[in-house]
RNA sequence: GGCCCCAUCGUCUAGAGGCCCAGGACACGGCCCUCUCAAGGCUGAAACACGGGUUCGAAUCCCGUUGGGGCCA
């Protein structure tokens, strides 16, 4: 029945990807996957001086990192506003053949006046129309708007909302430098595009009665409309920089768990009863545009970080080392020359991190023997006491024939005993040693993952840094 | 300033007139478990911005106020 779901993103390439247009690039992928429509992405690149080749690489980057693929966009040609140039001009001509838009040469002083003025009287400014029926043959384009009447944008998310005709002006298509202007340029690219869902930020929705105009100017039908509403920074005021790190290579670069921002985004604005956690499927499955919430979310840093890690947990090894890799080398240190001894390192960890930097920074010790020991600790454990009890320790942990955790508690265990100590003594004395500080994951199950011969070498430095100290 | 949007715990939200003296999640407090840290379990505190209507009955509908946001720039 309906033409195929046709939706769009289309990012200026400001040099990095914001979270609002992740979330917005989110809404139309899921929105064409949902209908098994077409996403399209699309570079607005108007502003020449900030769009490199190096600027859209990466928002490439940052959409693969989050997994939404595009059917139609770059590096395919086409997909680039400085490259659609002749279609904006020729859709222009049309509008200007066809009497619904003409030139205009006033002034722009004149027209800043004008302005300034209908401020003063607390109207809307809107232009005279000085030059509409002056049949000029240069000059700035403008696009006719009735005098009377109102247009209605019907809202996928917010309902009808209705803008007076009185309100809007005759705006400007294409400048007198002949440059198109934005709002011109995304609706003769959605047009072309044959977009049939137009889901954008809210900060549009303002210009979308003058585009609609303009759709019925040049005989299109108007495509539907879904405006989500803003990310929002603690003081409610739109997200930015100022807030912090807002790119999602700064989330990447923080070990955020890729899925897990998806699902984060998916969830801010959007939601299906108590469901807190979705796959991509579910997402895929259960998402609907017109169930985004109208008002503006507050970006929650602790909330994202509490998804990644449930994702951490949750995550086969296989996958978990992949991403952990990378992290460890940017650490400066070395995965296990054998990659099967990864996972099992990584399985005392993922409870621990919230994401791959923090799951690093709790596993340090297990690519390096500790520089240092924590002072305070140090100051209670590496005593004299403390040096003897780790020489029987060792003794002890070197006899075993098998260097299994529950071997190495049971060594423990008997030790402990027979000195007349809780086992939670030795275990933070080791946990000392071994790890250098004292929060690890259990205790035994480190230096079976450690080794005897690493465990050993660990146990009697601190019993020399213990001995030394006396 | 004009126009437009928005308004439930600190935050994200459930709630589409009676099921709500408002549910879930994050964060926070307490308890349990425990070799540390976590994880986990139980548990606590925490909200319908305000004022008018409509209705037998409103978080839910209408109007206004206030507050916030966006566009015009």
């Amino acid at each position: 029945m309906a033409a195929p779901v046709r939706v769009r993103f289309a990012p200026s390439p400001t040099g990095h990807l914001h979270v609002g247009g992740a979330r917005t690039a989110l809404f139309n992928w899921l929105y064409a996957r949902h209908h098994g429509g077409a996403f399209v992405l699309r570079i607005e690149d108007t502003d020449r001086s900030r769009s490199t080749e190096e600027n859209i690489g990466l928002i490439v980057e940052a959409l693969e990192w989050l997994g939404l693929d595009w059917d139609e966009g770059p590096p395919a040609p086409g997909y680039r506003q400085t490259e659609r140039l002749p279609s904006y001009r020729e859709h222009a001509e049309r509008l200007r053949a066809a009497g619904r838009a003409y030139y205009c040469d006033c002034a722009p002083a004149d027209l800043e006046r004008a302005r300034r003025a209908a401020q003063a009287r607390k109207e809307t400014f809107r232009y005279a129309g000085r030059c509409r029926d002056r049949g000029l043959r240069a000059g700035a384009l403008r696009l006719r708007i009735p005098d009377a009447g109102a247009t209605v944008v019907n809202d996928l998310i917010h309902g009808p909302v209705t803008f007076e005709h009185g309100q809007l002006d005759d705006w400007i298509l294409v400048r007198s430098d002949g440059t198109p202007t934005y709002n011109f340029c995304v609706v003769v690219d959605d047009v072309t595009m044959r977009i049939t869902h137009v889901i954008r930020g809210d900060d549009h929705l303002s210009n979308t009665p003058k585009q609609i105009l303009c759709y019925e100017a040049l005989g299109y039908p108007v495509p539907e409309m879904a405006h989500v509403s803003m990310i929002l920074g603690p003081d409610r005021s739109r997200l930015s920089k100022r807030h912090g790190a807002t790119s999602v290579q700064a989330f990447r670069d923080a070990g955020i768990v890729p899925e897990a921002m998806v699902n984060y985004l998916a969830r801010l604005g959007w939601s299906h009863g108590d469901q807190e956690i979705f796959s991509r499927q579910e997402l895929v499955e259960l998402f609907d545009v017109k169930a985004v919430a109208s008002s503006g979310a507050v970006f929650d840093h602790t909330k994202l970080a509490w998804l990644s890690h449930e994702y951490l947990k949750a995550m086969d090894g296989a996958r978990l080392a992949a991403l952990a890799t990378p992290f460890i080398r940017a650490a400066g240190l070395a995965p296990p020359a054998d990659p099967a001894r990864l996972s099992p390192i990584l399985d005392t960890l993922r409870e621990r991190a919230r994401t791959l930097v923090e799951l690093v920074a709790a596993g340090r010790f297990y690519f390096e023997a500790p520089s240092a020991y924590e002072p305070m600790a140090a100051q209670t454990f590496l005593t004299p006491e403390g040096a003897r009890r780790l020489g029987l320790l060792r003794e002890r942990l070197a006899a075993l024939t098998e260097f299994s955790a529950g071997a190495l508690e049971g060594a423990t265990r008997g030790l402990a005993a027979e000195l007349g100590l809780k086992l939670v003594d030795l275990a933070q004395l080791s946990r000392l040693a071994v790890t250098g500080g004292t929060a690890s994951p259990p205790i035994f199950a480190v230096l079976a993952l450690l080794g005897r011969a690493e465990t050993l070498a660990r146990l009697e430095r601190a019993r020399a840094v213990a001995g030394g100290a006396a």
